[in-house]
DNA sequence: AAAAATGCAATCGAAAATGTTACATACGTC
DNA sequence: GACGTATGTAACATTTTCGATTGCATTTTT
């Protein structure tokens, strides 16, 4: 695993899900999967589910499942509940300037940059876990 | 300065300089301008350099300069320079999988991920240094 | 009661990024 | 030619980030 892991795991995890989505998988199941600890895979599906996509069920027989359709989640849903924000980036903690210059550049910049994160957002809107893994795959027996 | 900082030096500094391309700018200029250290400034700014957006000279009065006018450096050009890549984020080194269903996946996987990437350079190509500092800001004192 | 699972907080450790120092090189000025 | 000023770059220190790990509480089924 390595940078931009979680956005991978995640993808990864729901991919497969799509697969068989009765199928009840643990944390532990996905982790020796994705090659990563069970904790790390909760860390990240729990942001999942608090934004609905996943539901997790506690002891025997216990697990993670898919919420909703696989066709009905799209990547920017994903990339929203990650909290990832790969363009704008928030805020820096520069001081702020008193240069008036620096203030209106500095708000330009961020402009520019929210308004190509909301262009990347609307293309992840486009795209769904069920395109990712689509139900004609019958290579799959996992 | 946080995360992003090498795109969000990059582009500040550009922004600057559009508003007065003769003039030269030191290292130690821009990295106190932008609350950092000239090191890391020739560092990324060597990148832009190497890249052709950039002139440096050594010596008395020495520093950097616009390579090109704004209005022919888009974001793209900078985004490439600095080697980024947000979001396809080349591979990742989890051992190959033998499973068959596992490798059409991660192929799936990578190729969306790419997919997106390139959306974004697209979009990041229809905008130029100068969009983000117009020749018609005449607040321009600094 | 025991086993199997999630939930979560705290901590560890490695890797990445930035900051810093030092020095070589180049250029202009005197 | 010597000196001052700038970049170029390597080496090292420091900080930050992020995944990995441990430990324990809680829930659920058997």
């Amino acid at each position: 695993m390595k940078r931009n892991s979680r956005l991978f795991l995640a993808l990864h995890t729901l991919s497969h899900m799509a697969g068989h989505p009765d199928r009840m998988r643990t944390s532990l199941d996905i982790a020796e999967h994705a090659g990563t600890n069970p904790v790390v895979v909760r860390r990240v599906l729990g942001k999942l589910r608090k934004a609905g996509l996943l539901t997790s069920e506690k002891g025997h027989h216990g697990g993670w499942q898919l919420a909703k359709t696989a066709s009905s989640i799209t990547l920017a849903d994903i990339y929203l509940a990650l909290d990832e924000r790969l363009v704008s980036e928030g805020n820096n903690d520069t001081e702020p300037s008193q240069c008036s210059v620096e203030i209106g550049l500095q708000t330009r910049v961020s402009a520019v940059l929210d308004e190509i994160e909301n262009t990347l957002l609307a293309r992840l809107r486009e795209t769904t876990i069920a395109d990712v893994h689509p139900a004609s795959c019958n290579y799959c027996g996992d």
